[in-house]
DNA sequence: AGTCAACGATAAATCGATTGACGCAAATGT
DNA sequence: ACATTTGCGTCAATCGATTTATCGTTGACT
């Protein structure tokens, strides 16, 4: 005859029940029904009928363990931080999905913030987020200034500090996808567009493309290289360098852009001086954001399998925050070459007008 | 002479510091360390020279209360949860940046999951969001199948649940400026394409066209209305719709579309017919996605102030949390009509080709 | 008869911070 | 000299789940 210690009604539609509660309807210590439900060593001595009853009951009552109290005395959030400089930026957005679809099914959730890439952001949100005993940080295009005490991984940023793990798309391959690409379509002039220097991806690139080409025996003109300069997420990145380009009077046939959106503003700037892509210059982006299949002309570009690449990254923090050895600091992803509108083989006439 | 109870070195650099351990060092109990920190109001007996005693050797151990406790006793986790369908979906990114913006400098922090706008997903992040005792939800474009045990404040959603605080576009408002704006220049054979039915806005927005087209004596030929069909997120959205109105063999001069999207497919497929925008046909488009201030051409756009309307929602949020009233359920934002290249006065001569 | 293991649990400490109810000493009042 | 107030803080319970050590019975075995 167990006693009913539930104070009136079965299954209260009111406040949540806690294992206490569950434990006098039961005629149990909490410690009994915490072992059974969470299948703990030591629930060996619990005889199969107990344990029934136990999840019967749970379940009868929806009792749903509370999150504080667990975190608190096992010591672990199940959270992590993700440190990105935008939210509105399609990049960090596309990486996030898969850091969350890793996270979710390994029942971990993730803290945001963006640090509109201020240092001193940077390094309040990464307190904050500490503060919030997150067990590991994912950081998307940020730069850090000094390690911090927790797993970190990176998604492309600079590869620096110590205790770090990096998951970084293969500056390598990328090139030599870009450069082979153009060359087979016969182009010999080519121009190129390198990234700024806040820009964590900006260097390594550029050393890739210009390893490539001496592999290919092309010829890089000092005056057919330009710098971004702005620190803007629209085309505008890309419009001045490229009309820069067609002022220096230098002839080409092909350009490689930093991104798709200095791509898209190079394209508008070539139109803009009456200039056919891909017919008068083929254009080359990078990264294949949202925008560049619907673009006009859609454009080639090198594809960064960004989900995939969250999916890695959370996949690595997760090891590391279990403690499992990680083999190497860098983890290098593929890319893909994604051929549309934007290349083609060179228009056999020479460049006549400088200005339309 | 306090007797030094802090095991061997001062700052120790591991482990981080405890309440208790502080108070040991201090000679003083965790209570009231932790009334001084908290300014509570039993700090009153305590002397101003303690308080300073006690805030000094916080900020020298580097003291962080932990979280999960604190949230444990209080029952408070300074946190909401944040439903949407994509992560890369811009229009929701866009919103929380408003959001984010708002909670961080309240101290809060948010819960993302993104539901695919599945229902058994959406019941299942929320139940997820609440076992980690969100204090409220914030859903952007989420349709709720039955109403939450929290407060809710919803952005762009249906507007049905008890409980729910909807934050929306005065779409009254957008209708009169996208219809007076084409009237303005000179439109007076305007199509129209009705958005789908599993996008939350449609209906209203609809009826609000229709109410200012009768207002403007607008005639809006059946055979000049298309209905969205596809569920996706590119302008391939936009391209069937529009072809079929171009076959539909009915002369238009313009075309109002469901969203920046569908402006962009529209776009698309006009041309590919052979038809010129704006010359042949204006476009307006609604949001102001990203993308259409530098597509080509530029969108004429109904703008969604979407970040403010994060900070609108989060605000509303957290008064609710905190259990002010809220006077109504729902809160109208103002859109604004941004004019760029696809739209300008009709050409005055017919359209002659229905193909190219 | 005595020892041991198996069984079926439970008690109590613990995770850290919070908070309402007290406690003790010195100073002041009468 | 005794009572009271003021100043300064502390005690101990609490939030809810987890986990280690332990306990009383039975029955089996030697």
């Amino acid at each position: 005859m167990a006693k009913r210690a539930i104070s009136g009604t079965e299954s209260q539609p009111g406040q949540p029940i806690g294992l206490r509660t569950l434990g006098e309807y039961l005629n149990l210590s909490p410690a009994t029904i915490s072992l059974v439900l969470n299948n703990a060593p030591g629930v060996r001595s619990i005889p199969q009928q107990t344990r029934d009853r136990v999840r019967e009951a749970a379940a009868r009552f929806d009792y749903r363990p509370s999150f504080y109290a667990r975190s608190l005395r096992k010591r672990q959030s199940y959270s992590v931080g993700v440190l990105m400089p935008e939210l509105s930026d399609s990049y960090a957005t596309q990486v996030l999905a898969g850091v969350e679809e890793f996270l979710l099914e390994e029942g971990y959730f993730y803290l945001i913030a963006s640090h509109r890439r201020k240092p001193d952001l940077i390094e309040e949100y990464s307190n904050l987020l500490m503060d919030r005993s997150v067990e590991g940080f994912i950081l998307v295009d940020t730069v850090l200034k000094h390690s911090l005490k927790l797993p970190v991984v990176a998604v492309a940023g600079h590869r620096k500090i110590e205790g770090v793990t990096y998951v970084v798309l293969d500056q390598r391959r990328a090139a030599e996808l870009t450069l082979r690409h153009l060359y087979q379509l016969g182009h010999r002039k080519i121009a190129f567009m390198r990234g700024g220097s806040h820009s964590s991806d900006a260097d390594d690139r550029w050393e890739c493309l210009m390893a490539v080409a001496r592999e290919l025996k092309l010829e890089v003109a000092p005056k057919l290289t330009v710098q971004l300069q702005l620190r803007v997420s629209t085309p505008e990145l890309g419009y001045g360098p490229a009309s820069q380009l067609l002022d220096s009077g230098v002839h080409f046939t092909a350009l490689v852009c930093y991104d798709d959106l200095a791509a898209i503003g190079a394209i508008r700037a070539f139109m803009d001086h009456g200039l056919r892509v891909p017919e008068d210059i083929s254009v080359v982006g990078f990264d294949d954001i949202q925008g560049a299949s619907y673009h006009n002309p859609s454009l080639t570009t090198i594809r960064q399998p960004l989900q995939q690449m969250g999916v890695v990254a959370a996949r690595i923090l997760l090891q590391r925050i279990r403690g499992q050895a990680t083999f190497s600091d860098t983890v290098s992803i593929m890319p893909e070459l994604v051929i549309r509108e934007s290349t083609c083989p060179p228009s056999p006439r020479r460049a006549r007008r400088k200005r339309s």
